[in-house]
DNA sequence: CTGAAAGCGCTTACAG
DNA sequence: CTGAAAGCGCTTACAG
């Protein structure tokens, strides 16, 4: 009494009546279980791919406790502004994440409610299994919130109390700017600035560290100074009008060390605006290597952070946490250096050529 | 005998407990039905609120068959390329959905499977309630099966062969180039050479007969020639090679137009590279306004497509499917024009200055 | 206005 | 090796 099924739903009911199985057997076919008769599972497993039945995620979360799901809290820029680096992240996010299995999923923050709301609602609910998070502070209540639950996360960044048993994966930004620091002295760079920015962010702490470090080891560290300064990150007008002072003082410094590129690129705008001719004059480093960095002339020398390998790691570290396979807890990625334009040697004081 | 719940897992059991009520009227309380005492609804909702309750997503989406998912297949491109605009449109699409109570889910290609195999399993598994769909191909399979299917979808882009029921949102490249031709014609540029792409994307057929359109329409139309010239999208080198020869020939374009800012910024650095000034020599305009157009020396002319705004559209467009309540089914937006400084007046022929 | 029951589509012990 | 039953956490008719 085989009837012939209307094409209707692709649910296991209607998989199992065609069959004239159980669905407790045709669940299990499917599943791969030992103990189903091969000639059981290969009729199953040929209904099914033939009928491309595909079994309902929400029933399956329901029963097995996993979405299958990984959140990331989408950090939003308002609207001038956009993350030049979001593509790359998610791209790579995404890309492992299919390679395991596993989907991602945007939780994005609408202007009638906060981070923590989304982050809350997001895990709470259940909709996920593991959860990313950027832009770390250096205190950061999402990472605390999470810390107190028990889903597994990663960050992109880390805070500054950051614990043992942190699941992080940074780019390591004090290495960079150590190094370009170094650089600029073995260029005979003697005032060096560097323009950080005021939020209270770890990377911004992080970097800063590496100058001060490269300075410190200086070995004419008398002759050598460093100063910083603060602007709002993304309050250009700011930035603009500081990096202007900074090079209208009579002892201006030889080399300026951007934080970010988006900063780079101003300070260079600017100085190309006063006049002063980069490298010649003054040397500026960036850090991040956006798309406008190899095309601005003279080409801005900076760092590659990988964010699409970096991205990927952080997906895959994601799903080990949830498989309980995890080895490391905290990886640092190195970025590189791209030299291009917008460094060279000091110049000559007192005795322009 | 109300007893004191330890803090344990947030089901409306748990709630209904403390609450010494029914599963059900929690549940109705929460949902907002009218028919619920207003004292026992605000206790309802104190206890809810107090206790971060936020319901099963799973449970919830098994009962209703809403998921509260749009997912958005994800168009990959391998390594060294990277989708300028992918950021930007999931920000678009991501904060317009949170704004609606949805989440984007990104359904990612894994290297082992096809763009098909990914969409048919996130629409047969009733994981999202909509679909939304870019890099329209002129015929493009992954239109035709969600037309076979009840889901509704929103695509950025259209086939060739689109219907009156499909559901898209486009930018206007016909209109943009078919301004851009009309505004080098009126700058006195008689060899106009349009370089294309060789896939199959209707966006190049579109832009295509809107240069076509112009030249049409050109008063001195005799004297006036178009050249076509096809390159893979993501092969540089030929680009190159390509760009070289048509600008070698002893009648040379005085003007290109672009299909995308990657290729006008290929022309740019070749036509440099032959010591062509532009724009004295040669006219360029691009599409896209890609983050380098803006610092290329001398700005690269080319077209806004609002990629973040469009994407909202899109996020809002799908809910409106979704809650039945659509007006319009297709829509293009109007791209504007970023006049820099790689388009001028065609050179005098004949008489160098 | 409130509660007990049924059921969404699966998976996983538990019997046979 | 296969099937009937229970249950994941909700919502929605159906009674009272």
């Amino acid at each position: 009494m085989t009837k012939t099924v209307s094409p209707e739903k692709g649910s296991l009911k209607t998989l199992a009546r065609e069959l004239n199985l159980s669905i407790t057997t045709v669940s299990r076919a499917l599943g791969g279980y030992s103990d189903v008769a091969s000639a059981t599972r290969e009729r199953v497993v040929e209904a099914a791919a033939r009928r491309h039945y595909v079994p309902n995620s929400a029933a399956k979360m329901l029963v097995t406790g996993r979405s299958g799901y990984i959140g990331l809290l989408l950090p939003l820029m308002n609207e001038p502004f956009s993350d030049p680096f979001l593509g790359d992240f998610i791209a790579g996010l995404g890309e492992s994440l299919a390679a395991r299995q596993h989907d991602l999923v945007i939780n994005a923050v609408a202007p009638s409610q906060t981070e923590m709301q989304v982050l809350r609602r997001t895990v709470e609910s259940g909709q996920v299994d593991g959860i990313v998070l950027t832009r770390i502070g250096e205190n950061d209540e999402r990472v605390e919130f999470l810390r107190s639950r028990r889903i597994p996360f990663v960050t992109h960044g880390r805070t500054l109390t950051s614990k043992e048993s942190d699941n992080w994966i940074d780019t390591d930004g004090e290495q960079a700017f150590f190094a370009a620091a170094e650089l600029l002295l073995s260029l005979g760079h003697q005032r060096i600035a560097l323009m950080s920015i005021a939020e209270q962010m770890t990377f911004r702490h992080v970097r800063e560290r590496g100058v001060s470090r490269a300075l410190q080891g200086a070995t004419n560290i008398d002759d050598v100074s460093l100063t910083l300064h603060y602007t709002q990150r993304f309050d250009q007008d700011q930035c603009r009008r500081l990096v202007r002072e900074l090079l209208t003082q009579p002892q201006r410094p030889t080399a300026i060390l951007a934080l970010t590129d988006d900063i780079a690129l101003i300070v260079l705008n600017e100085a190309n605006a006063m006049g002063l001719s980069v490298p010649d004059d003054l040397s500026i480093i960036g850090f991040g290597n956006i798309p406008q960095a190899a095309v601005v002339p003279p080409g801005l020398s900076t760092f590659d952070q990988s964010t699409r390998q970096t991205a990927a790691l952080i997906g895959h570290r994601i799903v080990d946490s949830i498989e309980g396979q995890l080895n490391i807890q905290q990886q640092l990625v190195q970025p590189f250096f791209v030299a291009r334009g917008t460094h060279g040697p000091a110049p000559h004081k007192g005795c322009p050529a």
